[in-house]
DNA sequence: CCATATACCTGGCAGC
DNA sequence: TGCTGCCAGGTATATG
């Protein structure tokens, strides 16, 4: 479900409302990507600090150690104080004193994993080659370029690897593609320096856009509190091929890279 | 080191 | 109505 705008979207709306809370119970249903790693008894008493995000994991900081939370494809988390008994796709319930925390996951490419530190296996295997991130000041363009340079791979798929910068999924790898001119098969290190500037540029605004609207691209998103039926932004290119691009009237192209859905204009992303 | 393919799992939808 | 095949927001891991 989630590319990293419908992350944070979800971080903000439960963070200030868990912060303090103390652990009354930790329940796991079918098994997600990794098993939790500890018995979740061992989180009992624990208080959660806060919730922060690294690219599109969320690490919930408690007493001890860190609680790491992924939402894969179809995850979404829901926080209330109470909550109705655990359906089919419910696999994680977070039981607290200021409410109860559910991962709902259909697909279970989600997960939630315990570390006692962020620096520490297996938090750091997972976090280790993380990129930069895309909304905060050290996603420098300098730093940006020289990532790229390194690669001979198509940019799109660059993008997504994510260890040059975090947080542009499918959906969005399109889009800042569109905005900035620049076709996704094109190889990464092969991008003029100006056009390079222009990406920076549009992965910021397609991403901090998105999360001002309240996670935008996804059909299903639901926040923590359960709201859905944001969904304002349209996509420019993204599910939209044989569709008149919005600038150019010519019709967007489909291809696959890396088993993955592209969309591009032919007219206006020529290099 | 880098690029690419594979695997994980379920549900929704188009087509017959 | 029901079946089949294809597609879907991610990413660690294996393979070349």
């Amino acid at each position: 479900m989630p590319e990293l705008p419908e992350v944070e979207v979800t971080r903000q709306s439960f963070a200030s409302r868990i912060a303090g809370a103390r652990v009354l119970a930790m329940h796991m249903g079918k098994p997600l990507r990794w098993p939790l790693g500890v018995a979740s008894a061992s989180l009992l008493g624990q208080t959660v600090l806060r919730v922060r995000r690294r690219g599109k994991y969320l690490l919930l900081d408690m007493d001890r150690g860190v609680l790491l939370l992924h939402l894969g494809m179809s995850g979404s988390l829901n926080f209330a104080v109470s909550q109705p008994p655990a359906g089919k796709h419910d696999h994680m319930d977070l039981v607290t004193t200021l409410g109860v925390l559910r991962l709902h996951d259909p697909r279970r490419f989600g997960a939630a994993v315990w570390s006692a530190a962020e620096d520490q296996e297996p938090a750091l295997k997972l976090l280790g080659k993380l990129g930069m991130e895309p909304l905060t000041d050290g996603f420098e363009l300098k730093l940006f370029q020289q990532g790229l340079k390194k690669r001979s791979a198509p940019i799109k798929q660059v993008l997504l690897a994510g260890d040059v910068v975090v947080g542009v999924g499918n959906i969005y790898a399109s889009e800042a593609l569109f905005f900035s001119g620049i076709r996704p098969t094109v190889k990464a290190h092969k991008i003029s320096a100006p056009r390079v500037a222009k990406l920076h540029a549009a992965i910021r605004q397609v991403l901090s856009r998105a999360v001002e609207q309240g996670g935008s691209s996804l059909k299903d998103f639901v926040n923590a509190e359960g709201q859905t039926g944001y969904f304002q932004l349209e996509a420019s290119v993204y599910g939209r091929a044989g569709l008149p691009c919005r600038s150019c009237e010519k019709p967007i192209q489909h291809i696959v890279q890396g088993q993955r859905s592209t969309f591009y204009c032919p007219v206006c992303q020529k290099l």
